[in-house]
DNA sequence: TTTT
DNA sequence: TTTT
């Protein structure tokens, strides 16, 4: 199944408000970015931190709890897929983006443990 | 940890032969893209399939393997992470690019089965 | 999502022919076990090979894959849930037993490439 | 490589405070037992919960981490893989346990978000 | 034996 | 742009 063949999963904090669209037909789409922290110790021993921050793509149900439910700093877990996506910039060249297509969230927030989708 | 905050699972085939580098100090990169294939049935019921790629990177030990046992078409299975760069291209413009840093490979040609990293 | 709170993936062989029940009302049941190995190398340096034997139970269209194209020795990949069932045995002791519920099959035998649930 | 042919991820919570021992040579073992929760909706649409407990041992420093930061009801995201054991019980009948042996820890408690393992 |  |  394609979950075996293309599967993310992180967790990390929202860095903003999602930007939440109705599409005709009633569809919700959700876009918002996630950074996950990686932990390590650097050669003098000294705990360091690095962001990777992750372009996040939710549909339907999946976006409308996002919508209601999570917030900038919200902290959530997340399974979802990855897509490329590309466009023509204003010099005509082409740009590509990587976003995660989003199959699962859980709120990771004490306030939110119920929710899910 | 930090397998437990991003993490990227994918089983799909190499497009083309890695390109591998030796850096000063002896340590082996591998770059490479992998293909995966999501089957979907659209509306008139016929199957479909669409074909993501991934940009890859595998370090030391991993990319050692990817060297020597795999090239063009060759199946993988892979564990690894999320990971952003960015550069300043020919008109100046700042380019953004997503790899996956390989942690784990796993290959699934027959004649390779016992080859892992 | 249930999925980012119980999930198992494997990768390995099937030990034997699965066992399958059609119910009344007709839907598929699969048993059968998947065998992975654990690759490491002991205080000798010499590789060794452990195997750890999963009980699995497919339903429905997962059932009828498995039926039809995965007998003793296939390798497949699979996601699915951790689940426990007891029972009462000759005894009068009461067993248990851990079994993993299919949830995405993939079979990676090159003859069976396209075919998953 | 073996964390892409046999792994488990969970979410869920602490049942009890972590058994720990210390064993002779001074690594730390940690029992304990994990509930995950699966939500779904029953014929009659109300909202079902069904727990799945999971036996846990953790090694060294994820043990010690699971003794320092983790007691009952903590909420912890794990990777690990599954094992099997089995002994004589006391009328000679073999029994059989399946365990989950951590690689990785996340405590999701807001007091302890900053440790992992 | 947990949690919402 | 998050969080500890």
């Amino acid at each position: 199944m394609n979950a075996l063949r293309n599967s993310v999963r992180l967790i990390g904090h929202m860095g903003d408000a999602p930007k939440v669209k109705k599409l005709d037909g009633g569809k919700t789409v959700a876009n918002f970015s996630i950074a996950t922290n990686e932990i390590y110790h650097d050669a003098s021993g000294t705990r360091q931190s690095e962001t990777t921050w992750h372009k996040m793509v939710a549909w339907g149900k999946q976006a409308e709890v996002i919508e209601k439910y999570a917030g900038k700093g919200t902290e959530l877990a997340i399974e979802g897929k990855l897509t490329n996506r590309s466009w023509d910039d204003k010099n005509g060249e082409k740009q590509y983006i990587t976003e995660i297509v989003v199959n699962s969230v859980l709120l990771l927030d004490k306030k939110n443990q119920a929710v899910e989708a």
